[in-house]
RNA sequence: GCUGAAGUGGUGGAAUUGGUAGACACGCUGGACUUAAAAUCCAGUGGGCAGAAAUGCCCGUACGGGUUCAAGUCCCGUCUUCAGUACCA
């Protein structure tokens, strides 16, 4: 072989891979048995890197989706050419709405679907699927797929089913901060009933006793249960999807509309599971500080959880027995409160409002419900409101405080009224306003006719009996004091973090591991697990509208034969009816990097020694999309996970980075409106024209467009005109968008690896610059990156005819320098994730020893090892005509010698006041006063001085010379 | 509005602790090879001015200030772009 032939060493190197199974991390268990002579690895280190595992879509890979894939990549193979006993494993987050959307199109069952985009195969439609698989081993990645995990499989989600049963199984102690056996807190009931019970838990349950608690029947101590436990059962207000027949989670809702489809949302009142993630929020928020994430993320995690520091305050209601909780995190400014305000949606709206505002206060209470989430977010200038004729009164004054009600009081924060401070506060200062209610102003020397005061800092308290004089934090502490002395309130601490909605009206998700008796949902017991997915004809909601596996005729579960049978045989003693929800996207991604540690586990979901060596992912790289999803859910679930021992660790990830988004260049030509007629680039301004997106395979590097091919493109533009450039050409316009199949610019990374090489495009990905930020794709600037591998194929192929050579010639001191110096670049840049300066770091190499003529086994050897983590098959290839039988993959790391970067000389900037103006080669262990003299003797420094006297001269030994005057 | 990130040639980007701005590529220009094209190789390439040339000078890292012998880098203010979030009491 003499010339680079990729696509023979690609496949070559993959197979050998695969074949050997190069890339199997070795378990724990390896090293105890080494009596085989297994020494080498006994005392390997581990590491983890995981990558986001991807949901396979129909569409395919695009050349954005493997980014991260590669960067980590680079980051597993350097870490193995470092002694590191690597896990790098890859799997399928494969259930999901769109296979169920085409399920529902197609009847194709979801199951095959999703094994066609990951195995390849033909769809519905007749069209060959490539398959995920097989395009992620194009490009080489060093994945360990013997530990392939794939969350729709019955052996996977079984995990995924009994820890959510855990969570059933469990409540939150707040005095010890941690989650317990529900057992524990039965026997706390039975013995004092729960007046002492310090828990995370709904509001409003009832006090008893524990002989009463013993008293209770079953089904009332069950349902006292459920108010306690970490997942549970109850009506709450949710985020209806007419479209899609199913309830989102806040996070899977954007500007009012669901994230995926765009369809409108409303709020609606539905019994569902939910996730009492709300017990976590502290921790969830102290966490943060334990690990090395980005900072925008945290930030994101922050905000979502959104703690705020203030007090709950108690208003009495005039003539009535009820009362008013209100969380404020101004309670210095109780004295401004001239009103007060309840969400609409408040049960307590009803019971207070008088008879004369009775129709004004219904009619205002539906015309919020029939607005959308979407318009009341959008129209938030507009005031509504009404007065519900009843009074609360002032915990000091005594004073009576009207109380409306609006809509900018959200029911789902805080307890859904707020006391109106409309001199502190601009929305009540608005609201006061529009409907004439007075603004009592409590500040000190501020004006506030024309808006609300609500700076913290300079706040001094004046109108306010005892708080008179004091500042914001002074006022706090006091009135916080005063209003527990009267029992009328307290300092809390409110997030806007709200425990999560845990079902799906969907079918391809996990089933609950739930049964119904009398009503109360039952647990199946963990050695009947998984659950299996029923087969249902239809993918649609029933007519009476129960979710898909509604549809299902065998879904009942027999308690004694502990099967699941057919509807039929439902008779509510021994037979009871399954749970007919399925459970959200993020279920099975909670804590799947566990699994990979030991996926053949079937009583375990890890074994408590694989989970002691590889304890959690060192780091994970993925997209920033999931700050409050996946990477939230996921922290609440090890939390809970350890708090229950049944995970080491308390964190998932201890390193985590996110890939920016890599877009696409569209291209677009501009036809005249109204005519079938085409106008290239330089003439469009003559003309009125429109943008249409056409196809990138259609148009070259130098933007021209392929004209055949664009009016065989699509059968309306068939007899179209062209209005061309002066040489007949016609140009397209670029822009850069997201890359998608709507915008016709996604570039496939099989077409990449056949034109090119795997080798190259993922030198490439890593090239156009830094991991972290958001860069567009060329195609057009990949032949930099391929030339470099034929440059560096032919430094090893410098003998006859282009054969290998390599010599055992003592190389030069030039080609240790250029060795040396690419060592300790490429480590240093492999460490700080700056993949991109590393290529042209190889580039600065090659080119050097090029032109040094090297051929040196001494600086070939290790220099192949450098390239590898980014090139691996070009790497392997080289590695193998060295003369090596072994893989590359565990090849140590060359190391560095600082001795071959040691100079004696430096060539020195000189610089004017600043501005360099030459440089002179000067010995580097020169002192300064020599060098000075040095450079005062120079003939150009006079030149530059015009006969001037040097106020000062700077000299900065080994960096700078710099002259002022 | 708030939070975060970022603004450097025609393009992607480099300059890790303040010390020669534009590394490395793409593109472009010219040349070699070729009947021609592709591929490959060589040279040039931030802008402006002067010069036949060698070369020299001025400007230049979004904008306006500041600190410093020295600022892309540090500080203050402004603008723009992108991302996230949004009546959170």
């Amino acid at each position: 072989m003499s010339k680079y032939h990729f696509n023979e060493i690609e496949a070559k190197w993959q197979q050998y891979w695969s074949e050997n199974q190069t890339f199997k991390a070795q378990n724990p268990s390896a090293f105890s048995s080494s009596e085989e002579g297994d020494d080498e690895t006994v005392d390997k280190p581990k590491f983890y890197v995981l990558d986001m595992f991807p949901y396979p879509s129909g569409a395919g890979l695009h050349v954005g989706h493997p980014l991260g894939y590669i960067a980590s990549d680079v980051y597993a193979r350097f870490k193995r050419h470092q002694g590191f006993n690597v896990l790098h494993p890859m799997g399928y987050d494969s259930f999901g709405l769109p296979a169920e959307q085409y399920a529902i199109q197609t009847g194709q069952h979801p199951a095959e679907t999703t094994k066609v985009n990951i195995e390849g195969g033909t769809d519905k439609s007749g069209t060959k699927i490539e398959g995920y698989r097989k395009q992620l081993d194009r490009i080489g990645f060093s994945f360990d797929w013997s530990r392939e995990v794939r969350t729709s499989n019955p052996g996977y989600y079984k995990w995924t089913q009994w820890i959510f049963i855990q969570l059933f199984e469990s409540w939150y102690d707040t005095s010890e901060d941690k989650a317990r056996p529900i057992s524990e807190l039965k026997t706390i009931f039975s013995s004092e009933g729960n007046s002492n019970v310090e828990a995370a838990c709904d509001e409003g349950v009832e006090i008893f006793s524990g002989a009463t608690w013993n008293a209770f029947s079953e089904a009332k101590q069950q349902q006292i249960l459920l108010q306690y436990r970490l997942t549970y059962l109850a009506e709450t207000e949710v985020n209806w999807c007419p479209e899609l027949g199913t309830v989102l989670a806040n996070d899977e809702i954007v500007n009012g509309v669901s994230e995926r489809g765009g369809f409108p949302v409303i709020r609606k009142k539905m019994k569902q599971w939910s996730m009492r993630i709300t017990a976590y929020a502290q921790r969830l928020l102290d966490g943060l500080d334990t690990i090395d994430w980005p900072q925008s993320l945290k930030d994101s995690q922050t905000n979502w959880i959104g703690r705020s520091k203030g007090a709950e305050v108690t208003f009495k209601i005039k003539d009535s027995e009820k009362t008013i909780s209100v969380f404020t995190t101004r309670p210095d400014t109780i004295y401004g409160v001239s009103f007060m305000t309840l969400a609409p949606e408040l049960d307590l709206v009803k019971e207070i409002t008088t008879q004369a505002q009775k129709a004004a206060v219904e009619a205002y209470i539906d015309a919020t419900a029939k607005r959308s989430e979407r318009d009341r977010m959008a129209d938030v200038k507009t005031i509504t409101g009404a007065f519900t004729g009843a009074y609360a009164e002032h915990p000091f004054t005594g004073e009576a405080i009207p109380i409306w009600i609006g809509d900018y009081v959200l029911a789902g924060y805080g307890t859904g009224a707020v006391m109106s401070v409309p001199c502190g506060d601009q929305r009540d200062y608005d609201f006061a306003k529009h409907f004439n209610i007075p603004i009592p102003n409590i500040f000190e020397g501020v004006d506030i006719s024309e808006e609300a005061f609500s700076d913290k800092a300079t706040t001094v308290i004046a109108n306010s009996d005892f708080l008179n004089g004091l500042s914001y934090k002074e006022a706090t502490q006091k009135a916080i004091e005063a209003l527990e002395a009267k029992n009328q309130g307290e300092g809390k601490i409110n997030y806007r973090l709200r425990d999560a909605v845990f079902s799906r009206q969907r079918y391809w998700g996990e089933p609950f591991p739930v049964y119904y008796k009398n009503g109360m949902p039952q647990m199946i017991a963990k050695e009947h697990l998984p659950l299996v997915l029923p087969e249902v004809e239809k993918y649609l909601p029933t007519e009476e509208g129960e979710p898909p596996l509604g549809r299902a005729d065998v879904w009942a579960w027999d308690t004694e034969k502990a099967e699941i049978v057919s509807n039929d045989l439902i008779n509510n003693e021994t037979v009871f009816p399954l749970e007919l929800n399925t459970m959200p996207g993020w279920a099975g991604s909670s804590c799947y990097m566990f699994r990979y540690m030991d996926p053949d586990n079937n009583e375990e979901l890890a074994s408590e020694e694989k989970m002691k060596y590889w304890e959690n992912v060192d780091l994970y790289i993925g997209g920033s999309e999931h700050a409050t999803s996946h990477l939230l859910y996921s922290r609440f679930w090890v939390k809970f996970m350890y708090d229950r021992g049944n995970l080491l660790v308390d964190e998932p990830v201890k390193k985590l980075i996110n890939q920016g988004m890599i877009l696409g260049e569209s291209a677009f030509v501009h036809r005249i409106e109204g005519e079938n007629k085409f106008v290239t680039e330089s003439l469009l301004h003559t003309y009125k024209t429109q943008p249409i997106h056409v196809d990138v395979s259609l148009v070259d590097h130098h933007n021209n467009l392929d004209i055949n091919g664009f009016t065989n493109w699509r059968e309306d533009f068939k007899n179209a005109e062209f209005i061309t450039e002066n040489d007949g050409t016609f140009k397209v316009v670029r822009e850069v968008e997201k890359m998608s199949k709507s915008k016709y610019n996604v570039v496939s990374p099989d077409d990449i690896c056949s034109q090119y090489g795997a080798d190259t495009l993922r030198l490439y990905e890593m090239f156009l610059g830094p991991l972290e930020q958001a860069k567009p794709w060329s195609t057009a600037g990949i032949t930099g990156v391929h030339s470099f591998l034929k440059k560096l194929w032919k430094l090893y192929h410098s003998g006859e005819g282009e054969s290998f050579r390599s010599t055992e010639e003592a190389p030069s001191k030039d080609s240790l320098k250029t060795l040396h110096k690419t060592i300790k670049k490429v480590q240093e840049d492999i460490e700080n994730f700056s993949f991109n300066t590393s290529v042209s770091t190889f580039m600065i190499a090659v080119n050097e020893l090029t032109a040094q003529q090297c051929t040196s086994r001494e600086i070939l050897e290790p220099l192949v090892i450098l390239i590898s983590p980014y090139a691996p098959h070009i790497a392997e290839e080289l590695w193998q005509q060295l003369g090596h039988s072994e893989s590359i993959a565990t090849a140590s790391f060359p190391k560095f010698e600082a001795s071959h970067l040691v100079e004696s000389s430096k060539e020195y900037p000189i610089s004017f006041n600043g501005k360099m103006r030459f440089t002179m080669e000067l010995p580097l262990d020169m002192s300064k006063d020599d060098i000075e003299s040095a450079v005062m003797a120079h003939e150009k420094t006079a030149r530059y001085l015009e006969g001037r006297t040097p106020k000062k001269v700077i000299v900065v030994p080994g960096k700078i010379v710099n002259i002022v005057g």
